[in-house]
DNA sequence: GCCTCTCATGACGTGTTCGTGACGTGAGGT
DNA sequence: ACCTCACGTCACGAACACGTCATGAGAGGC
């Protein structure tokens, strides 16, 4: 049993899914546009959201990415039509957990839905967070929790941040980095990593937690 | 060292992934689709499948399946492309140990297969850490973990102490010390040696630790 | 168009590293 | 016991790597 947003614009679709959540013992919840949509969520827990993508009004694309903003967003299961082959794609780059083409089979619906619900998140979401001690970095989203509170990343911060804690306990040598994440083949002859270094420290509850290694690179000690 | 079953259908991908392994001391085994790979993994013990998803012929979460039900399965790291986050979900659902995605950094994969092999950083790392008795110097970050607590140890420092360190119980020559250290082939007419040791000693518990022998160099006791 | 955010850049300050030479000290040979 | 030589200790300074700052260009949002 799950709390499950339904966001169409089209009623028939709404009450369809209506009756088949229910009758697999879930509580759907119904939103006929992006605003709608919105409100809800942002009132009241929600398990799961089925989202078309194709509305007038707010578009999908935008209501996805003010839930991605969310805490603790919930799997959003996105509907959309054969045809939208770059909306798809783009929704799963936003965050879509997963699609299914309309016009759909129920039970595969139900079965896709079941699934997203039943996978813990961070199993689900294996990769999109990483933790480290008291903090965990949201890749996508590129926030940073820590105790102290949210702070947001830019690209590059999250990037290197990423990269190293990936590799934890592991040396990273300024050229891995330089290439990896820079594109740099070679010593840019500027301080663009220890800048970013630097800004990274500011944001991070505890600064020592990027420890350099003295004429080789950086290195996140294991937690 | 481990046998490492790479299971993808292109070949570039393969001779890159065989080069990496190789580089970090394993042995990869090839296997070009998921007819192939079953065969391999049943007639030899593998110890890690390195397995892409999306392969012609026989699916990859098929072979995902297939290797489950091996009496002991090796654990299993999947490659896959961003997009395709139905799929993963999937996959670990089915068993999957881990994945990464691709495109992925070298460095990354290989630090997640380490991980996963049973005997993860001593073979991985074989020779980051060397053990004294209650110490342990830790090369790659060139830290020296003593009961007082760790010190930092500098480029210099850390070599000589590694180099004694490896031939613990063995005299190091003066001669031998400048040359595979400073990259001298004859008596600098400085006492470079004698004070890094100095150095080195007095950020060591035990300063007697390393003992010299007069006239000819210095030398570690076995533990 | 304006504003904000990101990010590369180069100047500058600072701490670390490491070689050097002066000097003290202890061991061993005679 | 003395002398000598090898080693240890110290303080100094230069080179270097890293961190910090202010600046400006460019992208993107409103």
């Amino acid at each position: 049993m799950a709390d499950i947003l339904i966001v169409d614009d089209e009623v028939r679709l709404r009450t369809l899914l209506s009756r088949t959540l229910v009758a697999a013992g879930h509580r759907p919840l119904s939103a006929a546009d992006g605003t709608e949509a919105c409100q809800t969520v942002r009132s009241r827990t929600v398990d799961l959201v089925l989202l078309d993508l194709v509305m007038p009004g707010m578009d999908g694309l935008t209501v996805l990415r003010q839930i991605q903003k969310l805490d603790d967003p919930p799997p959003i299961v996105v509907l959309s039509g054969v045809g939208d082959v770059g909306t798809r794609v783009q929704a799963i780059n936003e965050g879509a957990t997963d699609f299914v083409t309309k016009p759909f089979v129920t039970a595969e619906l139900l079965a896709r839905v079941n699934r997203h619900l039943g996978v813990p998140r961070s199993v689900a979401e294996s990769g999109r967070y990483l933790v480290h001690g008291d903090l965990s970095l949201d890749t996508r989203r590129r926030v940073l929790h820590t105790p102290q509170g949210d702070r947001s990343l830019s690209e590059r911060e999250s990037a290197v941040l990423a990269y190293l804690l990936r590799r934890e306990g592991d040396v990273c040598t300024r050229e891995e980095l330089l290439k990896d994440i820079w594109g740099y083949d070679f010593d840019p002859g500027s301080n663009v990593l220890e800048v970013c270094v630097g800004r990274l420290r500011t944001k991070i509850a505890n600064p020592t937690m990027i420890e350099t290694v003295r004429g080789v690179g950086y290195c996140v000690a294991e937690a």
